[in-house]
DNA sequence: CGGATTTGACCGGCGC
DNA sequence: GCGCCGGTCAAATCCG
């Protein structure tokens, strides 16, 4: 009982744990059944800095437990007592080691935070007038090159196989947790050298025209993009694109839909909705399908909240990613970096490795980690980014309760609208063979996801289904349009959630996220 | 029956 | 000034 209860408090906190619970219950049978030694099979089997930590504190258990067997033979009531108590010494020696290892990541990460944000300030100042742009993008570890800031992989779930199934963690054995790869990676560019950022950025001033032009070709490219054009006197806004199977995204809050409209340029539906946690609430959110994928959601989020989050949505804020958030808030060209200093991000290691991609210069950098704003997207802010057309990384947000896991999209989406406007175009009409019609919804079942992946991508079932991962996308979300609504407010003399409702915005977020692990297998986490 | 959704109408901003 | 377009309103409708 206290050892699962440990286990799911560790499991809440953000897996800092390695279930060495179940490791101790198991290593217990088997002196139950007279082995003695140690088991060093698992151990051998873990990552690294695990090894790490369990070879800090194995002597002691071994030892520990040697004399344990050997009072089992007197004492059986005695020798459970000291496995429970050393059983908690060991987990207490784990916890100080990653917490050791914890604190220098955040030492790291928020030395890097400091120095990158200076070097902005400076950039700002020098290209105050220009509109650069950002790309943060979530990508496989094994394409990430030059890292500025990497979390290493801390939890270990190997043995959560071996524990004995139970409802909580039956989401789990779907996969080979041992092999889930995932890192949280900070980095200020692409595949340039860190010495190109400025100089990238103080050259990249794109044109209105430009921009269109970028997003008109928007090429099927993974990554999270920030797109930061706010003009001053704009709501903030912040856009996140990421595959979805059902209509909306479960972000934790309360929504209701209040319009809906054909955009220019897209016959997907774009729907208008109010959040409704609150009465008053300003926040709103749009939601559209991506042209070029319809199995894309495009979300976009607009407004402060004027109440607290919902639980799910609140947990989300305190999550790490607000440290990729805080990081793609360093754009020279967005005033958040001059007021959004005080990033609200508790920094804790990820059991995935996910890469946050900071570009300063789309042009310059690797187009594999760029996505250019859809047009159609008329989000003007910040654009989160989580898909993955390229097929080399992959990540799927779906409905908490949606039941398909897999990387293959259904052969019917629960998102799909029921019906389509006419096509507005020869091209739309080549690309959405199913039936229209009048207000522009899609025929659910005549929908068969364009996606075929390749093999790669059936393997790019996504790499966060961690709820941690979620959380942390979400926060990323969050913290983002909360320092969004900050800076965007001095502009133009409004105050946080003060006269101005359309001052920024915080939005929480709950997005259930299949994952892709490092040997590609899918992994799948419901809340 | 109350809340949520749908959907046509309306309004305001913006470009020509 | 006019038309286009995005965004919102609100009555009608749907649904549990």
């Amino acid at each position: 009982m206290v050892r699962d209860k440990d286990r799911e408090i560790m499991d809440i906190d953000l897996s800092l744990k390695i279930d060495s619970n179940e490791k101790q219950e198991e290593e217990e049978e088997k002196e139950a059944d007279g082995q003695a030694q140690m088991d060093d099979d698992d151990d051998q089997e873990e990552k690294s800095l695990v090894q790490d930590k369990e070879e800090a504190v194995e002597p002691t258990t071994g030892e520990v437990e040697d004399d344990a067997s050997v009072a089992e033979l007197s004492n059986s009531q005695e020798t459970m007592n000291n496995k429970e108590l050393f059983s908690l010494q060991m987990e207490m020696g784990k916890m100080k080691e990653e917490n050791k290892i914890l604190r220098k990541v955040v030492e790291q990460t928020m030395k890097d935070y400091y120095d990158l944000q200076t070097k902005f300030a400076v950039i700002q100042q020098n290209n105050k007038k220009k509109d650069p742009q950002t790309f943060l993008s979530l990508q496989e570890n094994t394409a990430v090159e030059g890292p500025t800031m990497t979390i290493p992989k801390i939890l270990d779930v190997k043995n959560n196989r071996k524990a004995p199934p139970t409802p909580s963690n039956d989401h789990d054995d779907s996969i080979d947790e041992n092999e889930l790869g995932l890192s949280l990676r900070l980095r200020t560019s692409t595949s340039q050298q860190e010495d190109n950022k400025e100089s990238e950025l103080a050259s990249f001033t794109p044109s209105v025209q430009n921009n269109k032009l970028l997003q008109r070709t928007s090429s099927q490219l993974p990554g999270i993009t920030t797109h930061v054009a706010s003009p001053p006197n704009r709501k903030a806004r912040v856009s996140v694109r990421a595959r979805c199977e059902s209509a909306t995204m479960n972000d934790g809050c309360q929504w209701r839909k209040y319009g809906q409209k054909i955009a220019k340029g897209n016959p997907c539906p774009r729907a208008y909705y109010r959040c409704t946690v609150a009465p008053g609430c300003p926040v709103r959110k749009q939601v559209q399908r991506c042209l070029e994928d319809m199995s894309i959601l495009i979300t976009t989020y607009e407004g402060t909240h004027n109440h607290p989050l919902p639980v799910g949505a609140t947990a989300m804020a305190s999550t790490h990613a607000s440290a990729a958030a805080s990081f793609m808030l360093l754009d020279s060209s967005n005033p958040i970096s001059e007021y959004g200093s005080s990033a609200n991000f508790t920094q804790v290691p990820l059991p995935y490795h996910t890469t946050f991609h900071h570009s300063l210069n789309p042009a310059s950098s690797n187009p594999s980690n760029i996505r250019r704003i859809n047009p159609n997207d008329h989000s003007k802010g910040i654009v989160l980014d989580l898909t993955n057309n390229a097929s080399d990384n992959s990540l799927r947000f779906t409905m908490a309760s949606s039941s398909t896991s897999t990387a293959q999209l259904p052969a019917g989406f629960s998102w799909m609208p029921n019906k389509l406007p006419p096509p507005s175009s020869s091209s739309y009409a080549t690309n959405v063979p199913f039936p229209i019609s009048t207000r522009g919804v899609v025929d659910e079942r005549g929908w068969k996801g364009e996606e075929n992946k390749s093999s790669v991508a059936e393997n790019v079932t996504a790499i966060a289904s961690d709820p941690k991962f979620r959380v942390a996308v979400a926060a990323a979300i969050t913290s983002l349009m909360n320092k969004e609504s900050n800076s965007t407010s001095h502009p133009v003399g409004t105050s946080f959630g003060g006269r101005d409702e359309e001052s920024g915005s915080s939005s929480s977020n709950n997005w259930v996220i299949e994952s892709l692990s490092s040997n590609g297998k899918s992994i799948r986490h419901s809340p």
